[in-house]
DNA sequence: TTTTGATTCAAACGGTTGTTTGACATTTTC
DNA sequence: GAAAATGTCAAACAACCGTTTGAATCAAAA
Protein backbone atom coordinates (compact mmCIF):
# COMPACT_ATOMS: atom_id res chain seq x y z
CA UNK A 1 0.00 0.00 0.00
CA UNK A 2 3.05 2.25 0.18
CA UNK A 3 2.00 3.95 3.35
CA UNK A 4 4.37 6.83 4.03
CA UNK A 5 6.73 6.21 6.89
CA UNK A 6 6.23 7.70 10.33
CA UNK A 7 6.90 11.41 10.42
CA UNK A 8 10.51 12.05 11.18
CA UNK A 9 11.20 14.84 13.57
CA UNK A 10 14.82 14.03 14.21
CA UNK A 11 17.47 16.20 12.64
CA UNK A 12 19.07 13.27 10.80
CA UNK A 13 16.55 13.53 7.98
CA UNK A 14 17.97 13.32 4.48
CA UNK A 15 18.70 16.47 2.60
CA UNK A 16 15.73 16.13 0.24
CA UNK A 17 13.29 16.89 3.02
CA UNK A 18 15.08 20.10 3.93
CA UNK A 19 15.35 21.20 0.32
CA UNK A 20 11.64 20.57 -0.12
CA UNK A 21 10.83 22.69 2.89
CA UNK A 22 12.99 25.55 1.67
CA UNK A 23 11.62 25.42 -1.85
CA UNK A 24 8.05 25.06 -0.63
CA UNK A 25 8.37 28.04 1.68
CA UNK A 26 9.58 30.15 -1.21
CA UNK A 27 6.89 29.02 -3.64
CA UNK A 28 4.06 29.16 -1.11
CA UNK A 29 5.13 32.64 -0.05
CA UNK A 30 5.37 33.84 -3.61
CA UNK A 31 2.18 32.43 -5.02
CA UNK A 32 0.02 31.22 -2.16
CA UNK A 33 -1.08 27.69 -1.37
CA UNK A 34 -3.53 27.25 -4.21
CA UNK A 35 -1.45 28.79 -6.98
CA UNK A 36 1.70 26.96 -5.95
CA UNK A 37 2.28 23.66 -7.73
CA UNK A 38 4.08 20.68 -6.34
CA UNK A 39 5.93 20.37 -9.60
CA UNK A 40 7.46 23.81 -9.15
CA UNK A 41 8.42 23.02 -5.59
CA UNK A 42 10.06 19.74 -6.53
CA UNK A 43 11.87 21.27 -9.47
CA UNK A 44 13.34 24.03 -7.30
CA UNK A 45 14.20 21.53 -4.60
CA UNK A 46 15.80 19.23 -7.16
CA UNK A 47 13.63 16.42 -5.94
CA UNK A 48 11.31 13.90 -7.51
CA UNK A 49 7.56 14.48 -7.52
CA UNK A 50 6.99 11.47 -5.29
CA UNK A 51 9.29 12.93 -2.67
CA UNK A 52 6.45 15.05 -1.33
CA UNK A 53 4.29 12.03 -0.74
CA UNK A 54 7.18 10.15 0.82
CA UNK A 55 8.34 12.86 3.19
CA UNK A 56 5.13 14.73 3.99
CA UNK A 57 2.14 12.83 2.64
CA UNK A 58 0.55 15.43 0.44
CA UNK A 59 0.66 19.07 -0.54
CA UNK A 60 -1.35 20.29 2.42
CA UNK A 61 0.81 18.46 4.95
CA UNK A 62 3.88 19.97 3.30
CA UNK A 63 2.23 23.36 3.70
CA UNK A 64 1.59 22.95 7.42
CA UNK A 65 5.10 21.59 7.83
CA UNK A 66 6.44 24.76 6.23
CA UNK A 67 4.31 26.89 8.52
CA UNK A 68 5.60 25.12 11.60
CA UNK A 69 9.24 24.74 10.66
CA UNK A 70 9.83 28.22 9.26
CA UNK A 71 8.02 29.93 12.11
CA UNK A 72 10.09 32.63 13.74
CA UNK A 73 11.00 32.09 17.36
CA UNK A 74 8.44 33.66 19.66
CA UNK A 75 9.20 37.30 20.20
CA UNK A 76 11.12 37.82 23.39
CA UNK A 77 9.34 40.53 25.34
CA UNK A 78 11.84 41.65 27.94
CA UNK A 79 9.60 40.74 30.82
CA UNK A 80 10.58 41.67 34.31
CA UNK A 81 12.90 44.41 35.28
CA UNK A 82 13.20 47.37 32.96
CA UNK A 83 10.33 47.48 30.47
CA UNK A 84 10.70 50.26 27.94
CA UNK A 85 7.91 52.84 27.94
CA UNK A 86 4.73 51.75 26.11
CA UNK A 87 5.19 54.23 23.28
CA UNK A 88 8.65 52.83 22.70
CA UNK A 89 7.26 49.29 22.73
CA UNK A 90 4.64 50.28 20.16
CA UNK A 91 7.29 51.70 17.88
CA UNK A 92 9.33 48.52 18.15
CA UNK A 93 6.26 46.37 17.51
CA UNK A 94 5.33 48.29 14.37
CA UNK A 95 8.89 48.31 13.09
CA UNK A 96 9.37 44.59 13.66
CA UNK A 97 5.98 43.83 12.13
CA UNK A 98 6.75 45.90 9.04
CA UNK A 99 10.18 44.35 8.70
CA UNK A 100 8.74 40.87 8.77
CA UNK A 101 6.28 41.47 5.95
CA UNK A 102 8.76 43.50 3.92
CA UNK A 103 11.49 40.91 4.12
CA UNK A 104 12.27 39.33 0.78
CA UNK A 105 14.55 36.45 1.69
CA UNK A 106 14.02 33.21 3.52
CA UNK A 107 13.12 34.87 6.78
CA UNK A 108 10.26 36.73 5.14
CA UNK A 109 8.47 33.69 3.80
CA UNK A 110 6.57 32.99 6.97
CA UNK A 111 5.25 36.53 7.10
CA UNK A 112 4.24 36.41 3.45
CA UNK A 113 2.40 33.14 3.93
CA UNK A 114 0.60 34.53 6.97
CA UNK A 115 -0.45 37.64 5.06
CA UNK A 116 -1.80 35.42 2.30
CA UNK A 117 -3.67 33.21 4.75
CA UNK A 118 -5.52 36.23 6.09
CA UNK A 119 -6.95 37.08 2.69
CA UNK A 120 -7.25 33.63 1.13
CA UNK A 121 -7.54 31.26 4.04
CA UNK A 122 -6.77 27.56 3.97
CA UNK A 123 -7.56 24.99 6.66
CA UNK A 124 -4.22 25.95 8.20
CA UNK A 125 -5.50 29.37 9.25
CA UNK A 126 -7.09 28.04 12.43
CA UNK A 127 -3.74 26.84 13.74
CA UNK A 128 -2.08 30.03 12.57
CA UNK A 129 -4.54 32.23 14.44
CA UNK A 130 -4.18 30.21 17.59
CA UNK A 131 -0.39 29.92 17.59
CA UNK A 132 0.79 33.19 16.06
CA UNK A 133 -1.87 35.79 15.60
CA UNK A 134 -3.78 35.54 18.86
CA UNK A 135 -0.72 35.84 21.12
CA UNK A 136 0.42 38.96 19.29
CA UNK A 137 -3.14 40.28 19.26
CA UNK A 138 -3.47 39.82 23.01
CA UNK A 139 -0.08 41.42 23.60
CA UNK A 140 -0.95 44.43 21.48
CA UNK A 141 -4.27 44.81 23.26
CA UNK A 142 -2.53 44.96 26.62
CA UNK A 143 -0.12 47.54 25.23
CA UNK A 144 -2.98 49.65 23.89
CA UNK A 145 -4.72 49.43 27.26
CA UNK A 146 -1.55 50.70 28.91
CA UNK A 147 -1.29 53.52 26.39
CA UNK A 148 -4.91 54.57 26.51
CA UNK A 149 -5.40 54.32 30.23
CA UNK A 150 -8.61 53.49 32.03
CA UNK A 151 -12.12 54.28 30.84
CA UNK A 152 -12.09 52.36 27.60
CA UNK A 153 -14.30 49.39 26.84
CA UNK A 154 -12.66 46.19 25.60
CA UNK A 155 -14.32 46.78 22.25
CA UNK A 156 -12.72 50.23 21.97
CA UNK A 157 -9.33 48.77 22.84
CA UNK A 158 -9.78 46.11 20.18
CA UNK A 159 -10.78 48.64 17.54
CA UNK A 160 -7.71 50.73 18.30
CA UNK A 161 -5.54 47.63 18.00
CA UNK A 162 -7.20 46.90 14.67
CA UNK A 163 -6.41 50.40 13.49
CA UNK A 164 -2.74 49.91 14.29
CA UNK A 165 -2.40 46.48 12.72
CA UNK A 166 -4.32 47.51 9.63
CA UNK A 167 -1.87 50.29 8.82
CA UNK A 168 0.98 47.78 8.82
CA UNK A 169 -0.78 45.08 6.81
CA UNK A 170 -1.83 47.66 4.24
CA UNK A 171 1.68 47.78 2.86
CA UNK A 172 1.61 44.03 2.29
CA UNK A 173 -1.95 43.43 1.16
CA UNK A 174 -2.14 46.46 -1.12
CA UNK A 175 1.36 46.26 -2.51
CA UNK A 176 0.07 45.57 -6.01
CA UNK A 177 -2.05 48.70 -5.90
CA UNK A 178 0.62 50.80 -4.29
CA UNK A 179 3.16 49.93 -6.93
CA UNK A 180 0.76 51.29 -9.56
CA UNK A 181 -0.57 54.21 -7.58
CA UNK A 182 2.40 55.54 -5.68
CA UNK A 183 5.50 53.39 -6.23
CA UNK A 184 7.58 55.65 -4.06
CA UNK A 185 5.41 54.69 -1.08
CA UNK A 186 6.04 50.97 -1.42
CA UNK A 187 7.66 49.32 1.53
CA UNK A 188 11.38 49.03 0.93
CA UNK A 189 14.31 48.66 3.26
CA UNK A 190 15.12 52.29 2.63
CA UNK A 191 11.81 53.77 3.71
CA UNK A 192 10.90 51.19 6.32
CA UNK A 193 11.90 53.51 9.16
CA UNK A 194 9.92 56.34 7.65
CA UNK A 195 6.75 54.26 7.39
CA UNK A 196 7.21 52.82 10.86
CA UNK A 197 7.59 56.31 12.26
CA UNK A 198 4.49 57.52 10.48
CA UNK A 199 2.28 54.66 11.70
CA UNK A 200 3.62 55.05 15.23
CA UNK A 201 3.05 58.81 15.28
CA UNK A 202 -0.38 58.46 13.67
CA UNK A 203 -1.51 55.84 16.17
CA UNK A 204 -0.02 57.46 19.24
CA UNK A 205 -1.58 60.79 18.31
CA UNK A 206 -4.99 59.19 17.94
CA UNK A 207 -4.69 57.33 21.22
CA UNK A 208 -3.52 60.41 23.08
CA UNK A 209 -6.45 62.37 21.69
CA UNK A 210 -8.86 59.60 22.64
CA UNK A 211 -7.48 59.66 26.16
CA UNK A 212 -7.95 63.40 26.40
CA UNK A 213 -11.50 63.37 25.09
CA UNK A 214 -12.23 60.48 27.39
CA UNK A 215 -11.00 62.46 30.38
CA UNK A 216 -13.13 65.49 29.62
CA UNK A 217 -16.41 63.78 28.75
CA UNK A 218 -17.94 60.88 30.63
CA UNK A 219 -17.92 58.49 27.71
CA UNK A 220 -16.52 58.47 24.24
CA UNK A 221 -18.50 60.73 21.97
CA UNK A 222 -18.01 61.17 18.29
CA UNK A 223 -16.51 64.60 17.68
CA UNK A 224 -18.04 64.82 14.25
CA UNK A 225 -21.74 65.16 13.73
CA UNK A 226 -22.99 62.20 11.78
CA UNK A 227 -24.79 62.60 8.52
CA UNK A 228 -28.43 61.70 9.07
CA UNK A 229 -28.24 58.95 6.50
CA UNK A 230 -25.03 58.66 4.55
CA UNK A 231 -25.69 57.78 0.95
CA UNK A 232 -25.82 54.00 0.58
CA UNK A 233 -23.37 52.83 -2.02
CA UNK A 234 -25.36 53.02 -5.22
CA UNK B 1 -13.12 29.68 -37.56
CA UNK B 2 -16.04 30.39 -35.28
CA UNK B 3 -14.91 33.84 -34.38
CA UNK B 4 -17.14 35.23 -31.61
CA UNK B 5 -19.60 37.80 -32.84
CA UNK B 6 -19.08 41.49 -32.41
CA UNK B 7 -19.46 42.64 -28.84
CA UNK B 8 -23.02 43.66 -28.23
CA UNK B 9 -23.50 46.75 -26.18
CA UNK B 10 -27.16 47.29 -26.95
CA UNK B 11 -29.73 46.51 -24.32
CA UNK B 12 -31.55 44.00 -26.50
CA UNK B 13 -29.07 41.28 -25.66
CA UNK B 14 -30.55 37.89 -24.90
CA UNK B 15 -31.15 36.91 -21.35
CA UNK B 16 -28.27 34.44 -21.23
CA UNK B 17 -25.73 37.21 -21.38
CA UNK B 18 -27.28 38.99 -18.43
CA UNK B 19 -27.58 35.81 -16.39
CA UNK B 20 -23.94 35.05 -17.08
CA UNK B 21 -22.89 38.50 -15.89
CA UNK B 22 -24.90 38.15 -12.70
CA UNK B 23 -23.64 34.66 -11.97
CA UNK B 24 -20.07 35.58 -12.83
CA UNK B 25 -20.13 38.61 -10.55
CA UNK B 26 -21.27 36.43 -7.68
CA UNK B 27 -18.74 33.66 -8.28
CA UNK B 28 -15.83 36.02 -8.98
CA UNK B 29 -16.64 38.00 -5.85
CA UNK B 30 -16.92 34.89 -3.74
CA UNK B 31 -13.86 33.02 -4.90
CA UNK B 32 -11.71 35.36 -6.94
CA UNK B 33 -10.79 35.13 -10.60
CA UNK B 34 -8.46 32.17 -10.41
CA UNK B 35 -10.52 30.00 -8.08
CA UNK B 36 -13.76 30.66 -9.92
CA UNK B 37 -14.58 28.10 -12.61
CA UNK B 38 -16.55 28.77 -15.76
CA UNK B 39 -18.49 25.61 -15.09
CA UNK B 40 -19.77 27.01 -11.81
CA UNK B 41 -20.71 30.29 -13.45
CA UNK B 42 -22.59 28.58 -16.27
CA UNK B 43 -24.36 26.22 -13.89
CA UNK B 44 -25.59 29.11 -11.75
CA UNK B 45 -26.55 31.10 -14.81
CA UNK B 46 -28.36 28.11 -16.28
CA UNK B 47 -26.31 28.43 -19.42
CA UNK B 48 -24.20 26.17 -21.53
CA UNK B 49 -20.44 26.11 -21.22
CA UNK B 50 -20.00 27.49 -24.71
CA UNK B 51 -22.15 30.51 -23.88
CA UNK B 52 -19.14 32.24 -22.35
CA UNK B 53 -17.17 31.91 -25.54
CA UNK B 54 -20.14 33.03 -27.59
CA UNK B 55 -21.07 36.09 -25.56
CA UNK B 56 -17.74 37.22 -24.16
CA UNK B 57 -14.91 35.31 -25.81
CA UNK B 58 -13.18 33.79 -22.81
CA UNK B 59 -13.08 33.78 -19.04
CA UNK B 60 -10.90 36.88 -18.75
CA UNK B 61 -13.12 38.92 -21.06
CA UNK B 62 -16.12 37.87 -19.00
CA UNK B 63 -14.23 39.06 -15.94
CA UNK B 64 -13.53 42.50 -17.35
CA UNK B 65 -17.11 42.72 -18.58
CA UNK B 66 -18.28 42.06 -15.01
CA UNK B 67 -15.94 44.73 -13.71
CA UNK B 68 -17.24 47.31 -16.15
CA UNK B 69 -20.94 46.47 -16.08
CA UNK B 70 -21.30 46.08 -12.32
CA UNK B 71 -19.29 49.18 -11.55
CA UNK B 72 -21.11 51.61 -9.30
CA UNK B 73 -21.87 55.02 -10.77
CA UNK B 74 -19.12 57.49 -10.03
CA UNK B 75 -19.58 59.07 -6.64
CA UNK B 76 -21.33 62.41 -6.92
CA UNK B 77 -19.30 64.89 -4.94
CA UNK B 78 -21.64 67.84 -4.39
CA UNK B 79 -19.32 70.23 -6.14
CA UNK B 80 -20.02 73.91 -6.11
CA UNK B 81 -22.20 75.68 -3.67
CA UNK B 82 -22.42 74.23 -0.18
CA UNK B 83 -19.66 71.73 0.48
CA UNK B 84 -19.99 70.05 3.87
CA UNK B 85 -17.05 70.57 6.23
CA UNK B 86 -14.03 68.32 5.53
CA UNK B 87 -14.47 66.27 8.69
CA UNK B 88 -18.03 65.54 7.63
CA UNK B 89 -16.82 64.56 4.15
CA UNK B 90 -14.28 62.21 5.67
CA UNK B 91 -16.93 60.53 7.75
CA UNK B 92 -19.15 60.06 4.72
CA UNK B 93 -16.24 58.72 2.68
CA UNK B 94 -15.35 56.16 5.32
CA UNK B 95 -18.95 55.12 5.83
CA UNK B 96 -19.61 54.70 2.13
CA UNK B 97 -16.35 52.84 1.67
CA UNK B 98 -17.12 50.48 4.53
CA UNK B 99 -20.66 49.91 3.29
CA UNK B 100 -19.42 48.97 -0.15
CA UNK B 101 -17.05 46.29 1.07
CA UNK B 102 -19.50 45.01 3.67
CA UNK B 103 -22.37 44.64 1.26
CA UNK B 104 -23.37 41.04 0.73
CA UNK B 105 -25.78 41.20 -2.20
CA UNK B 106 -25.35 42.05 -5.85
CA UNK B 107 -24.26 45.60 -5.17
CA UNK B 108 -21.35 44.36 -3.05
CA UNK B 109 -19.78 42.17 -5.69
CA UNK B 110 -17.80 44.93 -7.32
CA UNK B 111 -16.29 45.95 -4.01
CA UNK B 112 -15.42 42.33 -3.21
CA UNK B 113 -13.76 41.84 -6.58
CA UNK B 114 -11.77 45.05 -6.14
CA UNK B 115 -10.61 43.98 -2.70
CA UNK B 116 -9.49 40.65 -4.18
CA UNK B 117 -7.68 42.36 -7.03
CA UNK B 118 -5.60 44.34 -4.57
CA UNK B 119 -4.25 41.21 -2.93
CA UNK B 120 -4.22 38.78 -5.85
CA UNK B 121 -3.97 40.96 -8.94
CA UNK B 122 -4.97 39.96 -12.44
CA UNK B 123 -4.25 41.86 -15.67
CA UNK B 124 -7.47 43.76 -14.96
CA UNK B 125 -5.91 45.59 -12.01
CA UNK B 126 -4.29 48.22 -14.21
CA UNK B 127 -7.64 49.36 -15.53
CA UNK B 128 -9.14 49.14 -12.09
CA UNK B 129 -6.49 51.38 -10.59
CA UNK B 130 -6.84 53.92 -13.35
CA UNK B 131 -10.63 54.06 -13.43
CA UNK B 132 -11.67 53.51 -9.83
CA UNK B 133 -8.87 53.62 -7.33
CA UNK B 134 -6.84 56.57 -8.54
CA UNK B 135 -9.76 59.01 -8.70
CA UNK B 136 -10.79 58.13 -5.16
CA UNK B 137 -7.17 58.23 -4.06
CA UNK B 138 -6.70 61.71 -5.50
CA UNK B 139 -9.95 62.91 -3.99
CA UNK B 140 -8.99 61.60 -0.56
CA UNK B 141 -5.59 63.22 -0.82
CA UNK B 142 -7.16 66.61 -1.48
CA UNK B 143 -9.46 66.08 1.47
CA UNK B 144 -6.55 65.20 3.73
CA UNK B 145 -4.68 68.27 2.54
CA UNK B 146 -7.69 70.38 3.47
CA UNK B 147 -7.90 68.72 6.86
CA UNK B 148 -4.21 68.90 7.67
CA UNK B 149 -3.62 72.39 6.42
CA UNK B 150 -0.38 73.71 5.00
CA UNK B 151 3.10 72.59 5.92
CA UNK B 152 2.86 68.95 4.95
CA UNK B 153 4.86 67.31 2.20
CA UNK B 154 2.99 65.37 -0.48
CA UNK B 155 4.52 62.19 0.91
CA UNK B 156 3.12 62.93 4.35
CA UNK B 157 -0.31 63.58 2.88
CA UNK B 158 -0.15 60.29 1.02
CA UNK B 159 0.89 58.36 4.10
CA UNK B 160 -2.02 59.82 6.05
CA UNK B 161 -4.38 58.82 3.25
CA UNK B 162 -2.90 55.32 3.35
CA UNK B 163 -3.55 55.16 7.07
CA UNK B 164 -7.20 56.02 6.53
CA UNK B 165 -7.81 53.62 3.67
CA UNK B 166 -5.97 50.82 5.40
CA UNK B 167 -8.28 50.90 8.40
CA UNK B 168 -11.28 50.39 6.12
CA UNK B 169 -9.77 47.66 3.97
CA UNK B 170 -8.67 45.79 7.08
CA UNK B 171 -12.24 44.70 7.73
CA UNK B 172 -12.40 43.17 4.26
CA UNK B 173 -8.94 41.71 3.85
CA UNK B 174 -8.69 40.31 7.35
CA UNK B 175 -12.26 39.13 7.70
CA UNK B 176 -11.19 35.50 7.88
CA UNK B 177 -8.88 36.30 10.78
CA UNK B 178 -11.34 38.57 12.49
CA UNK B 179 -14.05 35.93 12.45
CA UNK B 180 -11.71 33.62 14.36
CA UNK B 181 -10.11 36.22 16.59
CA UNK B 182 -12.93 38.59 17.52
CA UNK B 183 -16.15 37.67 15.72
CA UNK B 184 -17.99 40.49 17.42
CA UNK B 185 -15.73 42.96 15.60
CA UNK B 186 -16.59 41.69 12.13
CA UNK B 187 -18.18 44.20 9.84
CA UNK B 188 -21.95 43.75 9.89
CA UNK B 189 -24.77 46.10 9.04
CA UNK B 190 -25.40 46.49 12.76
CA UNK B 191 -21.94 47.71 13.74
CA UNK B 192 -21.06 49.49 10.52
CA UNK B 193 -21.81 52.89 12.04
CA UNK B 194 -19.74 52.05 15.08
CA UNK B 195 -16.72 51.07 13.00
CA UNK B 196 -17.10 54.08 10.71
CA UNK B 197 -17.22 56.37 13.72
CA UNK B 198 -14.13 54.79 15.20
CA UNK B 199 -12.06 55.07 12.04
CA UNK B 200 -13.20 58.65 11.54
CA UNK B 201 -12.39 59.68 15.11
CA UNK B 202 -9.07 57.82 15.05
CA UNK B 203 -7.98 59.45 11.82
CA UNK B 204 -9.23 62.94 12.62
CA UNK B 205 -7.54 62.84 15.99
CA UNK B 206 -4.25 61.86 14.42
CA UNK B 207 -4.50 64.54 11.74
CA UNK B 208 -5.41 67.20 14.29
CA UNK B 209 -2.44 66.22 16.41
CA UNK B 210 -0.16 66.25 13.38
CA UNK B 211 -1.37 69.73 12.55
CA UNK B 212 -0.70 70.94 16.10
CA UNK B 213 2.80 69.47 16.25
CA UNK B 214 3.44 70.90 12.81
CA UNK B 215 2.45 74.35 14.02
CA UNK B 216 4.70 74.28 17.06
CA UNK B 217 7.84 72.84 15.47
CA UNK B 218 9.26 73.81 12.13
CA UNK B 219 9.04 70.36 10.63
CA UNK B 220 7.47 67.09 11.60
CA UNK B 221 9.44 65.39 14.35
CA UNK B 222 8.80 61.95 15.72
CA UNK B 223 7.50 62.31 19.26
CA UNK B 224 8.89 58.95 20.28
CA UNK B 225 12.57 58.37 20.59
CA UNK B 226 13.60 55.69 18.19
CA UNK B 227 15.31 52.54 19.34
CA UNK B 228 18.88 52.71 18.18
CA UNK B 229 18.46 49.53 16.20
CA UNK B 230 15.18 47.69 16.59
CA UNK B 231 15.66 43.95 16.75
CA UNK B 232 15.61 42.55 13.23
CA UNK B 233 12.94 39.88 12.94
CA UNK B 234 14.78 36.72 13.87
C1' DT C 1 -41.33 27.61 -47.92
C1' DT C 2 -36.72 28.34 -48.10
C1' DT C 3 -32.81 30.72 -46.49
C1' DT C 4 -30.09 33.10 -43.40
C1' DG C 5 -28.12 34.41 -39.20
C1' DA C 6 -28.25 34.14 -34.22
C1' DT C 7 -28.15 31.18 -30.29
C1' DT C 8 -27.85 26.90 -27.64
C1' DC C 9 -26.37 22.33 -26.84
C1' DA C 10 -23.81 17.84 -25.69
C1' DA C 11 -19.47 16.27 -26.31
C1' DA C 12 -14.95 16.29 -26.59
C1' DC C 13 -10.00 18.38 -26.73
C1' DG C 14 -5.61 19.53 -24.86
C1' DG C 15 -3.37 20.91 -20.83
C1' DT C 16 -2.34 21.13 -15.86
C1' DT C 17 -3.13 19.60 -11.38
C1' DG C 18 -2.29 16.50 -7.12
C1' DT C 19 -1.55 11.91 -6.49
C1' DT C 20 -0.03 7.14 -7.00
C1' DT C 21 2.45 3.22 -8.72
C1' DG C 22 6.03 -0.26 -8.99
C1' DA C 23 10.62 -0.79 -10.06
C1' DC C 24 15.21 0.52 -8.72
C1' DA C 25 19.19 2.01 -5.78
C1' DT C 26 21.24 2.50 -1.34
C1' DT C 27 21.94 1.79 3.44
C1' DT C 28 21.20 -0.69 7.68
C1' DT C 29 20.35 -4.84 10.29
C1' DC C 30 20.72 -9.60 11.30
C1' DG D 1 26.11 -12.11 2.43
C1' DA D 2 20.94 -12.24 2.88
C1' DA D 3 17.15 -9.55 4.27
C1' DA D 4 14.88 -5.62 5.54
C1' DA D 5 14.32 -0.84 5.73
C1' DT D 6 15.01 3.56 3.54
C1' DG D 7 14.99 6.67 -0.17
C1' DT D 8 14.64 7.88 -5.21
C1' DC D 9 13.00 7.62 -9.84
C1' DA D 10 10.31 7.82 -14.41
C1' DA D 11 5.87 7.07 -15.65
C1' DA D 12 1.30 7.03 -15.39
C1' DC D 13 -3.44 7.95 -13.24
C1' DA D 14 -7.66 10.33 -12.39
C1' DA D 15 -9.73 14.60 -11.90
C1' DC D 16 -10.35 19.13 -13.16
C1' DC D 17 -9.54 23.22 -15.86
C1' DG D 18 -10.58 26.63 -19.95
C1' DT D 19 -11.59 26.08 -24.47
C1' DT D 20 -13.40 24.39 -28.85
C1' DT D 21 -16.20 21.87 -32.06
C1' DG D 22 -20.03 20.87 -35.09
C1' DA D 23 -24.60 19.83 -35.13
C1' DA D 24 -29.30 21.23 -33.49
C1' DT D 25 -32.71 24.85 -32.62
C1' DC D 26 -35.22 28.89 -33.57
C1' DA D 27 -36.90 33.33 -35.38
C1' DA D 28 -36.93 36.58 -38.88
C1' DA D 29 -35.97 37.79 -43.70
C1' DA D 30 -36.41 36.56 -48.63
Amino acid sequence: MGKPPRSRTDSTSPDTRRQLLIAAASVFAGRGFHHATVRDICRIAGANLAAIRYHFGDKESLYTAVLHETAPPPATPPVGSALPPPSFQLRTFIHTFLARIAEEGVSGHHGCIMAREMVDPTPALDDLVQNFIRPQHDWLQRLVRDLAGPGFSPAEIRRIAHSIVSQVLFYKHCHAVLIRLAPQDCLTPSNLDLVADHITRFSLAAITSFKASNRSSSSSSAPVRKPSRPQPSR
